[in-house]
DNA sequence: ATGGTTGCTTGGCAA
């Protein structure tokens, strides 16, 4: 079982490299942040026409949204409203897969805007307070029971090589401590398996998205890991290869974040 | 230290 994450900042813009990159990779199901648009604007006949009929979709007019494409059936679990704002950020399913089911979180949290500091960035605020009420609710609903994938941009890169310079980055949005810890508070109330850290050391770089505003990104190569697949315990021994596709962010009017890939023998 | 780009919209946020 393939799942691939993506944020892919505005699903129809962007529909000829998504159709590119199912028909080249095939993976079972997609999860996609920023999709950028009402339900009822959503691409699904083009997911159709690639054998992908199976849809759970969170959308809004604009801003965020998130949705799970799926080549095999999907049962919508929930669209959960953390922070009570209204906004499009999480979807979950349930997919029959033989035996045991196996249940996906798809997420989108908050950017957290510029400056780092809740007292006068509301955006900031925001983005601690999700991530509070995610480590609440993953144990408190006990969400880590059973085959539980939780995939997404979580706009945070929690270590020092998941940043090109992590001196450099300590106080910009994304890599600040205060994150960092809320991060790891997410990830120890499962607990969570970092799924793409068990195929590529903790002291190696690696990255999943790189900003527009630079020239040529290769260049530089000033990327951060904001993507993340965590993985329940009960299948930890199901992880089998990790594929992050860096070529896509050459690609022809890109998104900024690359498609995150883990098979999983399931 | 600053400014750089993109998308949704058509002025100015959000990222």
């Amino acid at each position: 079982m393939k799942i691939t994450t993506w944020n892919i900042n505005s699903v129809r813009l962007r529909m000829p490299l998504v159709a590119q990159f199912l028909k080249d990779h095939r993976p079972d199901i997609l999860c996609l942040q920023e999709t950028k648009c009402r339900n009822a604007e959503f691409p699904f006949s083009d997911f159709r026409a690639l054998g992908y009929e199976h849809f759970a979709i969170n959308g809004q007019k604009g801003y965020h949204g998130v949705a799970i494409i799926s080549r095999h059936p999907i049962e919508l679990l929930e669209t959960r409203d953390f922070c009570e704002k209204g906004d499009a950020r999480h979807v979950s399913v349930g997919v029959a897969n033989g035996g045991a089911p196996l249940v996906v979180h798809n997420f989108y949290v908050p950017a957290g805007g510029d400056e780092p500091d809740v007292e006068i960035n509301p955006k900031f605020a925001h983005k601690l307070g999700f991530l509070d009420e995610m480590a609440e609710w993953i144990v408190r609903d006990r969400i880590t029971d059973g085959r539980v994938v939780l995939v997404g941009d979580l706009n945070i890169a929690p270590l020092e090589h998941d940043v090109w310079s992590h001196k450099a980055l300590l106080q910009v949005v994304s890599h600040t401590p205060i994150e960092v810890e809320k991060l790891d508070d997410v990830f120890r109330a499962g607990p969570w398996i970092d799924a793409m850290r068990r195929f590529v050391p903790r002291d190696e770089k690696l990255y999943t998205w790189w900003s527009y505003r630079a020239s040529d990104w290769t260049k530089s190569d000033r990327g951060r890991r904001l993507d993340h697949i965590l993985v329940s315990e009960a299948l930890s021994n199901a992880l089998e290869n990790l594929s992050v596709l860096r070529e896509a962010r050459s690609w022809t009017r890109p998104s900024d974040h690359v498609p995150v890939t883990i098979s999983l023998a399931v």
